[in-house]
DNA sequence: GCGACAG
DNA sequence: ATCTTGTCGC
């Protein structure tokens, strides 16, 4: 795919305070709408834990076998090696099945410093996607999209940069506030609105995301699965967030495009 | 000044 | 994110 705006690069070697600025001219720029042309019931699960058959199958339904309709969900991970460099893996996923895989290097020149992940990672994302000949109709990102100081998060970003509907799936909250506390365990399946706080660009109380529980024990009381933190990236809205990533978590806690992007990304460095 | 902060 | 074995509980 291709970068369609690039003068949203993320060039690390900007000043802390451009970078800021371009993130605000980012979020300006990004949708938090429902504006995709599939149908997210459309999106095939992905490998099942085990070699059961796919849920489809067991309802005993017709599997079609037509490739091209279903949506193209891509996942993109990274991994490090040392300070030096770090690798990225997009693996494309359509009706379950692993149809293409890119991979993408970049030299680290930042650390990491919340709020402008971005700028650290970017580079070797873009070399990645930029690879891909697949068209994807949704990217799953690791990290946060709207759920940002400046509404401009990872998976804003990059989603903003390619033009492309695009999700963030996070393992913690980076800002913002919990419509119910998470301290307690949720059941698998529940949603918690995050609203916006004052650390936030947005008014207070806007929705800029949701704490969804993918997996749980049947005991939590003894043993249980933090939540996921999702959010809208681009021309998604946040409760089709929670839609997009529900569809893909088969089983573990992450999306499947995620754990396949995570474990490409591992064997990149070696 | 202190705390809080995706990966 | 990364350094790393066993271990507890489903």
């Amino acid at each position: 795919m291709e970068v369609v705006r690039p003068e949203f690069l993320p060039d690390p070697d900007r000043s802390r305070e451009e970078m800021e600025d371009l993130q605000r001219e980012i979020a300006a720029t990004a949708s938090f709408e429902d504006d995709f042309g599939f149908d997210v019931a459309d999106v095939e699960l992905g490998e099942s834990p085990t070699d059961a058959p796919t849920a489809a199958e067991s309802v005993g339904e017709q599997v079609t076998l037509t490739d091209g309709d279903a949506p193209v969900v891509v996942g993109v991970d990274q991994a490090f090696v040392g300070d030096d460099y770090s690798v990225s893996a997009a693996v494309a996923i359509r009706d379950g099945r692993v149809v293409e895989r890119a991979a993408g290097r970049a030299e680290l020149e930042l650390p990491y410093i919340p709020g402008l992940l971005a700028f650290r990672e970017g580079d070797a994302i873009v070399d990645a996607l930029e690879s891909l000949s697949v068209e994807p109709d949704v990217l799953v990102l690791d990290g946060s999209g709207r759920i940002h100081f400046r509404q401009a998060g990872l998976a804003t970003h990059v989603g903003v940069l390619f033009d492309v509907p695009a999700v963030g799936v996070a393992k913690n909250l980076l800002c913002g506030t919990p419509r119910e506390p998470l301290d307690d365990p949720l059941p698998e399946g529940a949603r918690v609105a995050i609203e916006a706080d004052d650390s936030m660009d947005v008014p207070d109380g806007t929705v800029v995301g949701y704490a969804y529980q993918s997996r749980q024990y049947p005991n939590p009381e003894q043993r249980h699965v933090n939540p996921l933190i999702v959010s809208p990236g681009h021309r998604v809205s946040a409760e089709t967030t929670v839609d997009v990533v529900e569809a893909t978590c088969t089983g573990y806690k992450l999306p499947a495009p995620t754990r396949l992007a995570d474990q490409y990304a591992d064997d990149l460095k070696d």
